[in-house]
DNA sequence: TACGACCTATACGTTGCACACAGCTCAAGT
DNA sequence: ACTTGAGCTGTGTGCAACGTATAGGTCGTA
């Protein structure tokens, strides 16, 4: 099975195939006529698993290491519990903020419904977004 | 003023103040004498300026453009408007995305808590990933 | 054997910083 | 005048997780 093949089977288009193996997270042999990765039908299920712990909000390189413990014939299990609880409580807080941002940005299209366009002055590039910026907060890390 | 000087009385990094210029949302003269990066006092005002509109969820690439027709003297409100109601759309749908993936995880913990750790099987890496895949949802796109 | 659809490989672009590293500047101390 | 040394500067590289651009290889059919 080449690139397409699993990419198929496992559901992915056939970069990602490509990108995890460039990271390790698969190691296909080669095939010895043209050089092209050849993968295993155990990558099947490796992919799969992937995708499923993405879908949980494992990073790669969470991935990473529950497959080394895995592939050491070692439960991955005790380094998954550890990983996902981190993870649920860093996605609560940016949940929290993004929350938070899209009630600024609705409140902020709320009050410029009612507001002239206006050309810009030397202290203000655009009253739109500084009208939002009066509304509080200090101007720290802000991620989308 | 140097990069240092107008990261301080913009609340920012030194290095943000060398990105922005990098990409060209800032553009200081040279200083003659050793080369350095020098900004005006207006500077000051542009980095503000573009935090307030970060905290609103607009993309550098977003300023760019607002900042282009500030700089033309033209009012950039309608582009601003523009952008914000569009960007108010993908927030809200990344919002149910991530609300959903919180879920997932939180129920996910739940359930581990009652499940042993085991060691890999052929089929399976990691079966407190596996339980979470039976509750459904195919695996598309994940962002984090 | 020639064609052309499809596949492959590598390499670079994306976003918004964060940091490593080496060299430069400037005030204080001797 | 000279030497520290802290702190600043510049450039360059790395990150996550792909997406894409480009050039070339492969295979079935005619």
């Amino acid at each position: 099975m080449h690139v397409k093949g699993l990419a198929n089977k496992a559901g992915v288009r056939s970069y990602v195939v490509r990108y995890y193996t460039q990271i390790g997270l698969l190691t296909p042999s080669r095939d010895s006529d043209n050089g092209y990765r050849q993968f295993s039908t155990t990558d099947i299920y490796r992919v799969r698993f992937i995708r499923r712990a993405k879908l949980l909000g494992f990073k790669l390189s969470d991935i990473q290491r529950i497959l080394a413990d895995a592939d050491a014939g070692q439960s991955p299990c005790r380094e998954v519990r550890q990983i996902i609880t981190r993870r649920a409580n860093e996605n609560r807080k940016r949940l929290q903020e993004l929350n938070a941002l899209q009630s600024r940005i609705e409140s902020a299209v709320d009050v410029w419904e009612s507001m002239p366009d206006q050309l810009p002055s030397h202290e203000s590039l655009c009253h739109l977004i500084d009208a939002v910026a009066e509304m509080g907060g200090d101007i720290g890390k802000v991620e989308l």
